[in-house]
DNA sequence: GCGACAG
DNA sequence: ATCTTGTCGC
């Protein structure tokens, strides 16, 4: 992470190079855990009922409830790929309200090379979380790119959650076909189960180990998300935190980090 | 060789 | 990720 950023030329023709990112997410992977490994708890299962709980926690270790939940995304320059907006919310759990924000518009160097996310978009991420007061510090983290689901079992999400030691979600709007799981399989799968199906499905690859799992995230849309383990929980808590936060397809974290990033590049004139 | 390839 | 208009529907 600390060593020289390569052009996007360079860094096609040197498969050195992708042999050092390799051998670095191997290393990190040393750290991942993938089980609930947190204070808070989770909310009763709500079905259109708010609960009780994390109230005013600024006198407190908030150790109750789960409260803060943070989203990260990036959006682009259609001129240049390389400039870009990050943006870092965090939302009331219970409300679903944003209640905080950090945005950074930057140049990135590291051009995006599939497998290897983490490398183009964790840093400026880190800086984010770097930036944000404890008060309102995110307890767990939804990450616009896949963790477990990854050609190394180490996507962007398992990434940052072990390099900031946070709790983190993988969400991924398009699958990464990695282990044999394919994009019609995954559709065919859906569509087997037809009308009267679960909402969610674990994804299991050739190998047989569990991936994560697609989720139907609204009752209207066919087209499911793709959500895996990041750092420091369990793919079941990773599917009902998730599931809390999707008024729409795409969870509220994700979605609202998206749209604050769009408006940042527009207020710099970018875009 | 050909296709696939998170954001 | 981004390029792109209207359009169907609540």
């Amino acid at each position: 992470m600390s060593t020289e950023e390569p052009s996007a030329s360079e860094n096609q023709n040197h498969p050195q190079l992708l042999n050092q990112w390799i051998e670095i997410q191997e290393s990190l992977k040393k750290q991942l855990i993938t089980d609930d490994r947190f204070s808070w708890k989770l909310p009763p299962i709500c079905k259109g009922q708010t609960y009780e709980g994390a109230q005013d926690d600024r006198h407190s270790d908030r150790g109750k409830f789960l409260k803060y939940i943070g989203g990260a995304d990036l959006s682009f320059s259609k001129n240049d790929p390389s400039i870009a907006c990050a943006t870092l919310v965090v939302l009331d759990a219970s409300t679903l309200e944003v209640v905080h924000e950090v945005s950074n518009t930057v140049e990135l160097r590291v051009p995006y090379v599939p497998g290897f996310l983490a490398f183009r978009e964790a840093p400026v991420l880190l800086r984010l979380l770097k930036n944000t007061a404890l008060q309102l510090y995110p307890q767990v983290l939804m990450v616009d790119g896949n963790g477990l689901l990854h050609p190394r079992g180490f996507g962007l999400a398992c990434h940052l959650g072990v390099l900031a030691d946070l709790p983190t979600i993988g969400i991924g709007k398009n699958l990464h076909h990695v282990d044999g799981l394919t994009q019609h399989g995954v559709r065919q799968l859906l569509e087997a189960n037809g009308d009267s199906c679960a909402d969610v499905f674990t994804l299991i690859g050739d190998s047989g180990s569990t991936l994560g799992a697609a989720l139907r995230s609204t009752v209207g849309s066919l087209k499911p998300i793709f959500i895996s383990v990041g750092h420091r929980i369990s793919l079941a808590s990773t599917i009902e935190i998730v599931k809390l936060c999707c008024r729409y397809r795409i969870p509220e974290p994700i979605r609202q980090a998206d749209i604050r990033s769009r408006d940042c590049l527009r207020k710099h004139g970018l875009s």
